[in-house]
DNA sequence: AAAACGTGGAC
DNA sequence: TGTCCAAGTTT
């Protein structure tokens, strides 16, 4: 690979290689966030599961109230489900918080936590990237932890011509992320990666002025990084249409608690919804929640229609008929505004509900 | 291998 | 407003 040719330096030179420079960089302006600097596994598997998919400024208020709920894994893997999934609630990705449940109970039947890549990997929610970065942080294992940030980063300066998501690409990735590891400091050499992913070598509008590894960037050479990485081709979006039917009594909702841990937002609290396309919305109401519905006739000034990435909800009032279903209990109660703040699923059901309020 | 899985910020 | 996409894992 490209990234190679400064292997031939000389000694004299090596203290400005690019690694070296990496690291430079990294230690002089990365950000204090509240996992660094901390070596904890319990911590930084957290910090790790946590920011799967899940930018640092979403994370950083989870972190700290997680931890104060749950400051030891043993203290997590005593909590029960609703309790880890109340810490969790907005986080989105609420298999993490499952996973994460049923690997705290692991490590804590086992006394300890994994030290090694394979031992790691063995935990639910513990794929190759996170095995990686912690090893790589907490154990100082020589590990690359390949993450967007990562693929981005070495695509650009590569001016790799592949989708990194790709069996040939992983490999190259891989190998590429090899060049920049430290021997004495994995661990940072995996974050400064990221670190510049994240605030330099952005997806879109790089700041390639500000980057210390600029002259080493094939893409940038080529005066088109944001063309890296090379991506396949999008899905397209296919549209679902929701009926979601605002119960309401005063200002307080009816929820219910589906079931199936399998469907989208699996185990939580949910406002009542069926698939638009059913010819008789009522009897599909009956069929998940039970009990017999009578929905009011849609009016207007109530109806109202969001869509959210792959869902478009719409809100209508609605009765239920048959008080079987009113009284509180496991499957059904009834949510204030106050906890409506706290629901995840917040740019769904959520905002369907408030629209259901009343005019004021 | 491709899809599903949440949410919020940026443009 | 719509699109992109972020410290990925699982099936």
């Amino acid at each position: 690979m490209t990234a190679s040719s400064g292997v031939h330096e000389t000694a004299a030179v090596r203290s400005e290689d690019p690694a070296r420079r990496l690291l430079t960089w990294y230690d002089r302006v990365k950000r204090a966030l509240p996992w660094r600097g901390d070596r904890d596994p319990y911590k930084v598997w957290l910090s790790e599961i946590m920011l799967q998919q899940t930018r640092v400024e979403t994370v950083i208020p989870y972190y700290g109230r997680f931890l104060e709920a749950f400051p030891t894994v043993e203290a997590l893997a005593t909590a029960t489900e609703d309790e880890v999934r109340a810490q969790w609630s907005g986080l989105g990705y609420y298999r993490r918080a499952r996973s994460l449940l049923q690997a705290a109970r692991q490590v804590s039947a086992t006394g300890t936590f994994p030290a090694t890549l394979e031992g790691w990997l063995e935990l639910p929610g513990v794929g190759r990237y996170t095995a990686a970065a912690i090893v790589s942080i907490v154990h100082g294992l020589k590990v690359a932890a390949i993450d967007g940030n990562l693929e981005r980063v070495l695509s650009r300066i590569e001016a790799f011509d592949k989708d990194p998501k790709t069996a040939a690409g992983r490999l190259f990735m891989e190998q590429a992320a090899e060049i920049w590891m430290d021997l004495e400091r994995p661990g940072d050499s995996n974050q400064a990666l990221m670190e510049l992913g994240a605030t330099i070598c952005r997806p879109k509008r790089p700041l390639c002025r500000d980057c210390p590894l600029v002259d080493d960037c094939a893409a940038f050479q080529r005066g088109e990084p944001e063309e890296f990485p090379l991506r396949r081709s999008r899905r397209r979006v296919v549209e679902r249409e929701l009926l979601a039917i605002a119960i309401r009594q005063e200002d307080r909702f009816l929820l219910f608690r589906r079931c199936a841990e399998s469907e989208i937002l699996g185990g939580t609290w949910e406002m009542p919804w069926v698939d638009a396309t059913e010819s008789s919305p009522a009897r599909a109401l009956g069929r998940r929640y039970g009990g017999d519905w009578k929905l009011g006739e849609p009016r207007g000034a109530v109806r109202h229609s969001i869509t959210h990435r792959l869902l478009k909800v719409t809100v209508t009032e609605g009765e239920l008929l048959g008080g079987g279903q009113l009284a509180e209990g496991p499957e059904a109660r009834w949510a204030d505004l106050a906890e409506l703040d706290r629901l995840p699923h917040s740019s769904l059901v959520r905002k369907a509900m408030l629209v259901a309020l009343p005019a004021r």
